[in-house]
DNA sequence: ATTCGGACGGCC
DNA sequence: GCCGTCCGAATT
């Protein structure tokens, strides 16, 4: 018998299988799916076996030379693993180096009995208060497979709980006796899923991939899915690719988040993934989030996603009453303007005040954390940020917290205050208005109803489009305007771009390859800040993203093959600043 | 005639 | 990525 490999060889054009002899020893072990040892220019080298046959090309294949009995990789996952690896300009064994946990020996000698599920629990959940929610739910019991853009309002009351409405959803698929799948940015997030997940779900049948667990634990909640254990997986970006039998429906939260994207070659975001996934193994795919990226608002807008959502108007009558106030303060006093110091001032008679900043105190001006001190003698004041996050706050007192570490805070904050929005809609890299939306319609879901009180201040320039879209709860609305100024730009995700970064020789190369396609060249030209990096942009129409995909890897493998050692980075949709 | 090294192609 | 082979230049 003959097994076909691929083989962890490390250069982009050996992205093939290759034919071995499966030993008959073996004969009951080697199956499509496994892990592999085999011979390979004369070293001993991992692989995966794709498919099985009788015969073979090879005049004289060598033999396997080890194998793991488990089924890492079923079917789909192969599929899966070569369209990402496609659409990102990959390897299948680059791809799988991400999609699958380092082998645990012992882990593998697990044995679990057979599991007796009862029904879960598909009760009311905040998804039913949208407008097409009880659609969507009604679609997953029913073994449908709806594709959908979740805006969460931004409200303490039950239409925020996008944790329980995950659960909900999770629980209406595992009611069609199909498997779900939940990817989340965090620990935290994964933390808080899970709680809702198994309120509804036997948690026995759910495993969870979290950075913060180790390689043992990982393995085995792998193969609680690859073997068929599990009926839900939860948790951060690697677990998109996680193998589930009758894969149901793939919910992502917060599709916008920068760990969404892995920061390893080929730099696959859970986005992409999910949705190849989804349309390869014909399931439910559902974004959600307070706010909408641009890439999902493309597929909204081309009828791919449907519309899970509220008017503004509703949004508004159930979320805190939010300001702005442009950044001008009196001079010679605080840089801060005097409505920060009412607002915080108000809010502290009845609760605590989120005081929310994109700067870290690192920098040489008063921080604002010391700022409150003073202004604020007496009161409490705590600071929540990457190196120290505070989960959660009671009582009246002041929260100073940076993105993404805000504390909750029991019964929502009283009040909240957005400092730095000039900075942050300021930015020069393609998200800065999208990031701005995000994180600050974060915040204004931590805050009171206005009718109880709550008030959110945004200190920004008021006739930003993204303060705006915040004082007016309209993200749907922005994210439509963020799109039209992408297409009229000709940037990412109106089209596709392939961005080269490198020695002069070898990004010449990349643009001799490149050119005579029909495809937008700009440059080569020395970089702005460093003379000796020379760049190139390349822009394809959104039609042509996969090819654009190919023609970059028809460059990296040229340049593996001929052995040119100059320095070269390529990134596919570039989106971070430097690029653009 | 012999040795060394760099380029190149194949790898099952 | 790495090894084996081939060819040309340098060394005796």
């Amino acid at each position: 018998m003959i097994a076909r490999c691929y083989v962890d060889v490390g250069v982009p054009h050996l992205d093939r299988v290759f034919d071995y002899v499966v030993p008959e020893a073996m004969e009951g072990l080697v199956a499509p799916g496994v892990r592999v040892k085999v011979p390979f220019s004369g070293r001993k080298l991992p692989g995966y076996v794709v498919e099985l046959a009788t015969e073979s090309e090879v005049a004289d294949p060598s033999a396997i030379s080890w194998v793991s009995p488990e089924i890492v990789l079923p079917f789909d996952s192969m599929g899966l693993l070569r369209a990402v690896a496609d659409h990102c300009a990959g390897s299948f064994m680059e791809v799988a180096r991400l999609a699958v946990p380092p082998r645990q020996a012992a882990v593998e000698k697990t044995q679990w009995s057979a599991l007796e599920l009862g029904a879960p629990d598909v009760g009311p959940s905040s998804v039913d208060l949208y407008p097409t929610g009880e659609g969507l739910r009604r679609s997953l019991r029913d073994g449908g497979a709806p594709r959908a853009s979740w805006l969460v309002a931004p409200v303490i009351s039950p239409e925020g709980d996008w944790a329980d409405g995950f659960a909900a959803l999770v629980a209406d698929t595992v009611a069609s006796s199909r498997s779900a799948l939940v990817v989340v940015p965090d620990g935290a997030d994964v933390a808080r899923v899970l709680a809702a997940v198994q309120k509804r779900v036997d948690p026995r049948a759910v495993a969870v991939l979290s950075a913060d667990q180790g390689p043992a634990a990982r393995y085995r909640h792998y193969l609680m899915a690859t073997r068929g254990r599990a009926k839900v997986v939860v948790g951060t970006r690697a677990a998109a690719y996680v193998p589930l039998k009758d894969l149901g429906l793939i919910l992502v939260w917060d599709d916008a988040d920068h760990s969404m994207r892995d920061q390893r070659f080929p730099y696959p975001h859970v986005r992409d993934i999910a949705a190849i996934r989804a349309a390869w193994e014909k399931c439910g795919l559902v974004f959600a989030s307070h706010s909408r990226s641009a890439a999902v608002q493309a597929w909204v807008e081309k009828d791919w996603l449907a519309r899970l959502e509220s008017t503004p108007s509703a949004v508004r009558y159930l979320a805190a009453r939010i300001t702005a106030t442009d950044g001008a303060g009196k001079p010679g006093s605080s840089r801060l303007p005097h409505e920060v110091f009412e607002v915080v001032r108000a809010g502290l008679r009845s609760g605590p005040v989120l005081v929310w900043t994109p700067w870290a105190s690192a920098s040489g001006a008063m921080s604002v954390e010391e700022e409150m001190r003073a202004a604020f003698r007496g009161e409490t004041v705590v600071y929540s940020h990457g190196g120290w996050p505070i989960a959660e706050v009671e009582g009246s007192q002041i929260v100073v917290a940076t993105p993404g570490c805000e504390p909750r805070a029991e019964g929502g904050y009283a009040a909240a205050v957005i400092l730095g929005g000039t900075s942050m809609v300021g930015r020069s890299d393609l998200e800065a208005g999208e990031e701005a939306v995000r994180r600050w319609l974060d915040v204004v879901s931590l805050v009171r109803p206005g009718r109880d009180g709550g008030t959110v201040l945004v200190v920004g320039p008021l006739t930003d489009r993204a303060v705006q879209a915040v004082v007016r709860l309209d993200p749907a609305g922005f994210a439509a305007r963020e799109l039209g100024e992408r297409r009229e730009a000709g940037l990412p995700p109106a089209v596709r771009m392939a961005g080269f970064a490198g020695d002069a020789g070898t990004v010449e190369a990349a643009r001799e390859a490149l050119q005579n396609r029909g495809w937008e060249l700009l440059g080569p030209m020395q970089d702005l800040d460093d003379p000796e990096v020379t760049r190139l942009l390349v822009r394809a129409p959104a039609a042509q993203a996969e090819g654009l995909a190919g023609g970059v890897r028809e460059v990296l493998v040229q340049r593996s093959s001929s052995r040119d050692k100059g320095k070269l980075v390529v990134r596919l949709d570039p989106d971070e600043k430097g690029w653009l």
